[in-house]
Parts: structure tokens; sequence; C-alpha cells
DNA sequence: GTGAAAGCGCTAACAC
DNA sequence: GTGTTAGCGCTTTCAC
């Protein structure tokens, strides 16, 4: 069965396919009746509008792109959720992107967007992100960009973000108030703004608390095997660290298995933090105290954002930059019996 | 900055289009210093074919989609990485719709698709849907669609599953092995073929064992605290079962937050089996006995055959029905001290 | 109120 | 080996 085009409509009612596209538009130009025949027609058939012709015409797609390092991780099909409800209900449609968190993916993949592809761009950055060429390049071909979480501080787009410095302030002296006197803090980057604001928080919170600055810089990649291994051996040190902040849910299950295997029990003689949206946070063994981020919000946000600024011309993107709080949960990996 | 076409390509070198275009497909047609020429001046100015330009012309648009449920779920959320893995490899875009579980919702996604939006379909159902008109209809236009994990047994297509039913039986006749007599069974469905399979499994082995029948068909939907109540009302009754299985991620935690409020132990006084792909599965207190499906393989290999169906004509789709093994990991909830 | 025609950017017959 | 031309399906002037 082929598809039926504006064309055969035409055929069909001895009309032109302007007088079609008009009388489906619902143009005051065609008069009542002639509508009516032609939307009789058009829906007995079911005729649908072919995709790609009106976006070529009109250089709008109607759809985004969603670029994220995965999706395995309940942060980020959090923030999907969010971004699909809203893209949803504007009738836009959402191609998605993962980098795997590799650099040249996230090149590879922004270039294709200067195909017209998308009308907009929602992104988190790779923890490899350290150069910004690829980003002006898109932005120069007046494709929107909002970025959400892994924010590209040196980009002149929207950024929406969550507290990082003072929830991880927050997470380290939580951890501080629990006796934690050598706190490590695991991340996976150094080139993230995100990264580097957990790490602020931290040291100031260290500082303001005259605890010395635990093993830092501690960075983690996408091996869990490793991951536990390293862990391992910072925790079999004669000073090792008596409380550890994860930046990132899914090192959480490292830590955990690190402990376990070393007999080190939690949170007696091991505390945990993870900024961490896992819904099973309160059913671990023990439950994780969490830095919670507004992950749902955050992608909701993001998008109401970047269709502002595709339904707005002079709609300024730089000044819209938010800043989500997110929440300590306090749970029983750093207050035994919670 | 203007978009650069092929238009201004052949004008700057005063060639035509279709020379162009010829020589940037490395057309034989095309001379060796022609189309070097050509190709020196498209990556000078960075030319990029326009995205939908060519696929009207050519009725592809090296776009696929994938409907789906939920993302906030370990398998789909895998299930996604091991489609965009074969996806990125083949050089096509991935479109992600999300029905929440509605019916209409996915019926409405599966309409659009006439448009020519994309070239193949990857779906799993929606737990309400019982009727198929819709699916049938996108089969009519020609547009391939794999199903995998929540398959249309009626549909004349592509179904890659995991052996439901014997993994189910298997995971019932652990609980009876490990004493259980009072075995419930948590659905999300009672259309979908998956809940059916894995309730006939969950019956055979019970059968098997001549052991009774216990609370089935409790259904569980999208509000966590409706089902922690309705979860407590079936646990603080006189012939409270012993056993469940929760054959869907997400009551997981549902069921361990009902027992741990009625002061109920995981596994002394009640066991417990999911269908689950959380990676935090063993950091669970208990550590949690699991059903764990192969949701990237799943994902991959449905993704595979659309895309040999893209490829070739004459592949007949219906052909292409594959069961991928799940895996009964037991650990805590079910065994003490594992 | 309706139609003819141009054109979005690209490709593929078919000329030459 | 290169150019001309005719569309893909749709919208949008501009005539009538």
């Amino acid at each position: 069965m082929d598809n039926i085009t504006i064309k055969m409509l035409a055929k069909e009612l001895n009309l032109s396919t302007a007088a079609i596209s008009k009388a489906l538009r619902d143009s005051h130009e065609i008069s009542t009746p002639t509508k009516q025949r032609v939307q009789e027609l058009a829906s007995r058939l079911n005729y649908i509008p072919n995709a790609y012709a009106g976006s070529l015409r009109i250089r709008k797609s109607k759809t985004i792109a969603v670029v994220l390092p995965e999706v395995a991780d309940s942060f980020f099909s959090q923030a999907i959720n969010g971004i699909e409800a809203i893209a949803e209900e504007r009738g836009y449609h959402v191609l998605i992107y993962l980098t795997h968190e590799n650099f040249s993916r996230e090149e590879a993949i922004l270039k294709d967007f200067q195909s017209g592809r998308v009308d907009g761009v929602l992104m988190s950055l790779t923890a490899e992100t350290a150069s910004y060429k690829h980003i002006n390049d898109l932005s120069s071909r007046n494709i929107p960009l909002v970025f959400f979480d892994r924010v590209c501080e040196e980009a002149n787009t929207a950024k929406i973000t969550t507290n990082d410095l003072e929830s991880s302030y927050k997470a380290t002296q939580h951890l501080v108030d629990c006796g934690c006197r050598n706190i490590a803090l695991l991340s996976i980057s150094d080139c993230l703004s995100i990264s580097n604001k957990r790490k602020e928080g931290y040291e100031k919170a260290l500082a303001d608390n005259r605890v010395p600055q635990g093993p830092l810089n501690i960075f983690c990649g996408n091996d869990p095997a490793k991951n536990v291994a390293a862990l391992k051996t910072i925790l079999q040190k004669k000073d090792r660290p008596d409380g550890v902040i994860a930046s990132v849910e899914k090192l959480t299950t490292d830590v955990y298995l690190a402990c376990k295997e070393l007999g080190l029990s939690i949170p007696g003689d091991m505390k945990v933090v993870s900024f961490s949206n896992l819904s099973s946070a309160s059913i671990l063994n023990p439950s994780l105290t969490t830095v919670t981020q507004p992950a749902y919000e955050m992608g909701k946000t993001a998008a109401i954002i970047l269709f502002k600024s595709l339904e707005k011309k002079n709609f300024v993107l730089h000044d819209e930059c938010l800043t989500l709080p997110s929440e300590l949960i306090v749970r029983g990996s750093t207050v035994a019996g919670k």
C-alpha cells in the first residue's frame, strides 16, 4: 500500500495540491464546503503528511536531540523522562545519542547536527570534554543548545545545573559531623565543571572544619572490576579513608563491594555518601545516604528553555542559567540504624 | 552563517550540482581531479548535506524508532544501550518514544510513523495493549517492526524474547526448594504475553510440586505508595505469602519496603525473587535473588534483525523469533547469608 | 476561492 | 566525464 500524498488527494477531488494543502491547514482562503470535502477524504484515506517534505521546505524538523554520556543511570534516565514529557506536549520528536564518555563521539554527533536534522539540542558533556570548538561550531549554525547537569561553562548558552558546590559541601560536612577525619572523594573527571564544583565544596567543607584533605582525585572509570580493585588498594592502606563521597551513582556498588570484600562495615568502619538518584537507595545494605538531584526537573526545565528559544526569536539563551537544588538524604550508610 | 549546499559548491567550481553530488559520493563517473577539487572545497567549507533533502528523494531516513513503556528501568535502559550500539555502527539515528504504559499513546506514536519519519521500529508493548490494529496498520505501510521483551504474539513479525516461562518456572521452583508453600506472583498486566508466560511457568512449577497456588494477579501500578499499601494488606493476612515473585524490577523496592514496615524479615519470614537487571541487586539489604534478563543482548539482537530487514529485500521478519536465556542468580533474599 | 508554478536540497535518468 | 532535467512531497507567493 502506497503512502497517500497531497497529490493523490488533489486528483481524487479535482483540486490543486495548493488547495489541498491550504484546506488541511484550515486556511481562510478555502471555502468551508471544500475544506470539509478535503478533510473528510484525508481522514478516510488516513492521509499522513510526509515528515520530511515539510521539514525541507520550512527548515524546521520538529525534532530535538538529547546527547548523553549514558542511559543506564538513574539521573540520566529520569532526565530523559522530563525531557520527553515536554517534547511530547509540544509535538516534538526526540533523538537520543550516547557518547559513552567518548569525546570524539561527542564531536561527531554535534557535527552531524549541522545537517539540519534537529532544531535544537540538549546535552550533558562527556567526562573527557575539555575543548569547545565543536560546541561553538554548532552555535554558529544557529542551532540552540541547552546544557544540563554536565554543563560547558565556557559556552555562551543556557545551563541547567544543580547546586553542586553546596551539596558537596553539605555532604562533606555531614561526614565530618559523623566523625570522619579522612574523607575520600571519588570522581570521574577533572575536566567537568560539576566535578570541580563538587571538589570545591568538599575542600571548602574540610578547610572550614580544619580536617585534612583525604585521598582525592581517585578517578574511576567504566570498568567496575577495576574500580573495585583500585578502591581495595586504597582501603587497605594504614591511613585508609573513614568516609567516602561517590560523585557518581554507579560508583556506589563498587564502594559497597570493595568494603564487603575487605570486611569493612558500613557505616561502622566506613561511611558513604553518593550523588545518586537510585530508587533503591533506601533498600540497600545499608541504606544509602544520598545527594539526590532533581533529575526529572532538570530535564524538564532544560527542555522548556530550549523550546522557548525555538519558539521566540530574539530569545537570549545565555541569560537562562538555572540552578535547581539537590537534597541530602541521610540514611544508614552514614548513620547506623537510619 | 548560511548552510553550505551542493548548489553553492557547484557555482563555486563551475560544475553542475549533479557532478558535485556524484563526486561527493565518489562515483566512478567523475574524473579523479574533479573529485579532488570537489572534495577539497567541500571539506574546506565544511559542507554537510541536508539530512532531509536526501531522505525525501531516497525515501529512507536512516532513522529508527524505539518505543518503550519507560526508560527509568534497568532492563529498558540496557536494551537502549544495545540498540544504540548497533545503530551507531550502521550510521542510523535513534528516535525514542515513551508510552508510559498508555495504550492510546502507543497508538498515536505508531500512527505518526506512517509519515515516513522512520525506516523501522523496535518496540516493547504497553501493559495495557490488547488490540493490534495499530500494529497491523504499520505493517501494511511496509515499515518493519521488531518486538523485544514485551512482544505482540499476534503480530506477524520478528520477536526477541527471553525464556519467560522457563525462568519463571525456575524461580518458583527455587522458592519451593527454599521451603515456600504460599507463593505470590506480582504482575503488572494480564494482557502481555510475557506476563502470561511468567504466570504459566509459575503455575506449572507449583503444580509439579503440588504446592497450592498463592495470591495471584496482584496487579501493581505506577504509584509506589499504593503498591506498598496493597502489599501490606496482603502480607498482614493470616495466610500471608511466604514467598513472592516480582515480575517487574520496580516492584522490588515496594516489596522490601512493605516487609520492612511490617517487621517481616527477608529471607526469614518472606523470600523474594525479582525479574530485575538492577546492578545494585548484590548490595541490597538483603542482596536480591534475581531473574536477570539479557537486556543489552536483546536490544542488540532486535536491532540487528531490524537492520537486516532494512538492508535486504525479501527478508522475512516473521521467521526471526529468537529467545535469549535469562539467568537465575541466587542471593540473600531467598537464601540467608548468600 | 482556487490554481499554477517555483523551490526547499538532493539524486538519478538520460543526454551529450 | 559532465550537464540537464525531472522529480521526492510539501508550502507559498502570485495570478486569475
